[in-house]
DNA sequence: TATGAATGAGGGTTCATTCAT
DNA sequence: GATGAATGAACCCTCATTCAT
C-alpha cells in the first residue's frame, strides 16, 4: 500500500486542529473562547457523550463550574458551536457566489469550493456539525436545520438554473445536489491540514468532481 | 420546499430499522442475535458513548449481565457489529464484481452499485461503522480496518484498470475514488427505507455518479 | 426554667431513634433495611433536601450505587418510607377502634390513643411524614394522601357518630377533628423516648385532651 | 367527601402568601425588603435546603452576589426573619393579653387567639419557623429560642394562675400548655387565606379549643 | 446459561460563597 | 451599593464491569 495514500478508513477523526477562532461572539482570549476551542478539540476527538464538561473545561484551564458560567448547559455550548460553524459555513459560501461570474456553471464551482474550503479548513467543527447534530434536542436542533437548509438551497438553486439553461444534463438534479453535499461534507472526515493536498488544492477538485456530478456539459 | 425533497440535514441518522440478519455467527431467535440486533439499533440512536449496555440489555430482554456472556466487553460488542457489517459488505462488493462483465467500467458499477445497495440496506450498521469506529482502541480497531482498506483496494484496483485502458479520464484516480466512497457512504446517513427511492434505484443512480466522478469516457 | 419542661421550641427534631422495623417488605438485617433504616435517621436530621444519598447510604454501610439497586430514585425512597408508616399508622389505628367498646366515646379514645402512641413510637417516621411530604412530586404525593385522608376520615366518622348521639357537644366536628389531629401529630415533633413520659401515658393524656376538644359532655 | 372539607393531608404547605411587612428593620420597597419577601415564600415552597439563593435572587430581582450585601450568609437570612417574626409574634401576644381583663380565662383567650391570629396572617413565616428551625446552627437557634420560650413562659404563667385561682381544671397544665401551643402552630400548616374561614373566626375557634384543653369550669 | 447484587468512577448540574470591578 | 466572574464541594444519578449464586 503506498504510504501517501489518503485511506478513508484510516483518517476518521483524529483530533488536534486547533480551534483558530471565526466569527466573533467571544472576544479572542476570554475563556468563553477558550471553553468554546477545548470543547471542538474534544467533541471532535470523544464525541458529544464521549466529551465531559469536566475534560473540556480542564483543557480550557477553566474550572467545571464556570462553564456555566457562559453556557447554560452542554447541550447548548454545542448549539453555540454549531451555530457559529453553520452561520460561518453560509457566509462564506455566498460570498464566494457573490464573487463569481453569472454562469451556472462558475457559481456551482465556487459553491462548491467555498464549501470544501471551509470543510478543510474548519474541519472539527464541520466533523461535529455532521456527527453530532442528532444528540440535540429537536428544538435546538431545528435552530441548526434553518442554517443547513439554507445551504442545501443555495446549491439546489444553481444547479436547477445550470439545468433549465442547459448547462448542466443531470436528470435528477436534487439527487446530484445531494451527493454533491454529501461528497463535499465527507471532505471533514479524512482530511488533515499536513496531508498531501493544500485546502484550496483540494477544493478546486472538488469542485471539478461536483461539475462531473451534475454532468457540465460543452452544450455552448 | 418541496415536501419530497432529500434534505441532507433533516435525514441524518434517525433511528429504528431494524437489523435483519446477514452473516450467521448467531443462531437466528438466540439471546446473542438479539443483543446485536438492540445493539445495533442503539448504537444508531445515542451512539458508542450515549448507548448504555443497560439500555441494550432491556431492549433485548436479556438482563444486563448476561450481556458478558456472549461479549467480554462493551468495546467487543461493537466490534463484532462492525466486524460483520465490513465482512458482508466486502464479500458483496466481490461477489457483485465477479458477477459483472470484464470491462473496467462494468465492475466499477459493479463494486458501486453494490457497495451503495449496501449502504442502504444495512444503513444502520454502515452508519455506525462509520461513525463510532473511532472510539474503539488501536488493536481493535485495526481488525476493522483491514477489511475496509480491502474495500478501498477493489476500487482503487479498477480505476487503475480502467485508466490505464483509457476507459477513465480522470487525472487523480485515487483521488477520485476517495470521493466516490465519501459519496457513497454518506447514503448510509440520510437512507430510509421508506423515502422516494428503493435501495436499488439508489444504487443505480450513485453508480451513474460514480462513473462521472471517474470521467468514464465515450474514448472507445 | 424547670429542667424537666418540654419546650415546644427546643425540642424540634433532634436525630437518633431508631427504625427498629415494622410492616414487612425488607427482610430484617438486609441492606434494604439499613438502607430505610439510615435515611429514615438522616431525613429526620437533614430533611429531604439536606439528607444526601451519600450520607445515607454510608450511614447504611453500603455503596452509594447500590442504593439504586433497591430505589429507583431518592423521591422513591422517601416514598417508600411514608407509605409503609402511613399504612402501618392506619393499621394500628383501626385495630385499636375495632378492639374498643362500641360507644363513640371509647372508640375516639381508642383512635386517638393509638395515633398517638404511633405518633411517639415512630416519631421520625411521622414527623418526616408530616413535614418532608410536599417534597414529592405531586404523582407520589397523591399515593400517600390516600392513606391520610383514610385516617382522618375515621376521625371524623367517630365524631359524627358522637356529635348524632349526644355524646359530643362540639358544634363544628370537622374542625375539632382537625385541631385534634393537628395535636396529636405535632407531637411526633416533640416526643422523645428518653422524656419524662411514656409513650402510653402521653397517649392516654393526649386522648384525654382530644375528649376535651369535641367537648364530651356528662350528657347521658 | 365534601368539598369544603379542610384536609389536614392536603393542605400542608403550599406557597404564596406574599410578605406583607410587619416590624421593620428594612425600609418597604427596599431591595432587602425584596430579598426576605422572596426568601419566605421561597422557604416555605422549598425549604431552607431545597431553596437556593440562585432562586431567591432571582425572584427578589436582585443579583446574587448582592444578596450578601445585607446578610452575610444563608444562615443570617433565615435567622432574620424568624427573629422578626418571632418578635412580631410575641409583642402580638403579650398587647392582647395586655389588653384583656384581669381574669385568667380571659388572658387566656387572648393570648390563644393572637396566637393563631399570627399563624394565619404571617403562615408561611410561622411555618418555617416550626420546619426550619433546626438547621440553623446551635448558636443561632439559641437566638430563636429565647424568644420561643418567652411566648411559651406567658401560656405556662397564665395557665399556672388559672389553676392556682380553680378556674382551669387541667391536672397537667405544663402538658395542656404544649398540647394548645401544639395545636396552635399547626395552623400555620394548613391556613389558607382563601378558605371558609377567616382568621378571626379561626382565632376564635382555636381559643375556645384552648379552653377546653385547659379544662376550663364553671367553678365559679 | 442466566441473574441480582454490588461497586468505583464519572456523568451533568447546582450549591453557597468570594472577589475585583 | 451593586454585579459578573470564578471556584471547590456536593448534588442525584448512571456507567461498565464483576461476582456469587
Amino acid at each position: 500500500m503506498r504510504a501517501d495514500r489518503i485511506s478513508l478508513a484510516r483518517n476518521v477523526a483524529a483530533s488536534g486542529d486547533a480551534y483558530a477562532g471565526g466569527s466573533p461572539g467571544a472576544p479572542p482570549g476570554s475563556k468563553e473562547e477558550a471553553i468554546v476551542g477545548a470543547a471542538i478539540e474534544l467533541l471532535g476527538e470523544r464525541g458529544f457523550h464521549g466529551a465531559g464538561l469536566r475534560q473540556i473545561a480542564t483543557r480550557a484551564g477553566v474550572s467545571l463550574a464556570n462553564v456555566y458560567t457562559y453556557f447554560p448547559s452542554k447541550a447548548d455550548l454545542l448549539l453555540a458551536i454549531l451555530k457559529r460553524a453553520c452561520a460561518d459555513l453560509l457566509v462564506q459560501v455566498q460570498d464566494s457566489v457573490r464573487g463569481a461570474g453569472s454562469g451556472a456553471d462558475e457559481r456551482f464551482v465556487a459553491a462548491a469550493s467555498a464549501y470544501v474550503r471551509f470543510c478543510a479548513t474548519r474541519s472539527t467543527e464541520m466533523f461535529i456539525a455532521d456527527s453530532e447534530v442528532r444528540y440535540l434536542d429537536p428544538e435546538r436542533r431545528e435552530e441548526l436545520l434553518v442554517h443547513r437548509d439554507a445551504i442545501q438551497d443555495v446549491f439546489e438553486r444553481i444547479v436547477a438554473d445550470g439545468v433549465r439553461g442547459g448547462r448542466f444534463a443531470t436528470p435528477y438534479p436534487d439527487q446530484a445536489c445531494l451527493a454533491v453535499l454529501t461528497m463535499c461534507s465527507g471532505v471533514a472526515q479524512w482530511y488533515r491540514p499536513d496531508g498531501p493536498l493544500t485546502a484550496d488544492a483540494l477544493a478546486e477538485r472538488f469542485a471539478h468532481y461536483a461539475l462531473a456530478l451534475v454532468e457540465e456539459g460543452p452544450a455552448r
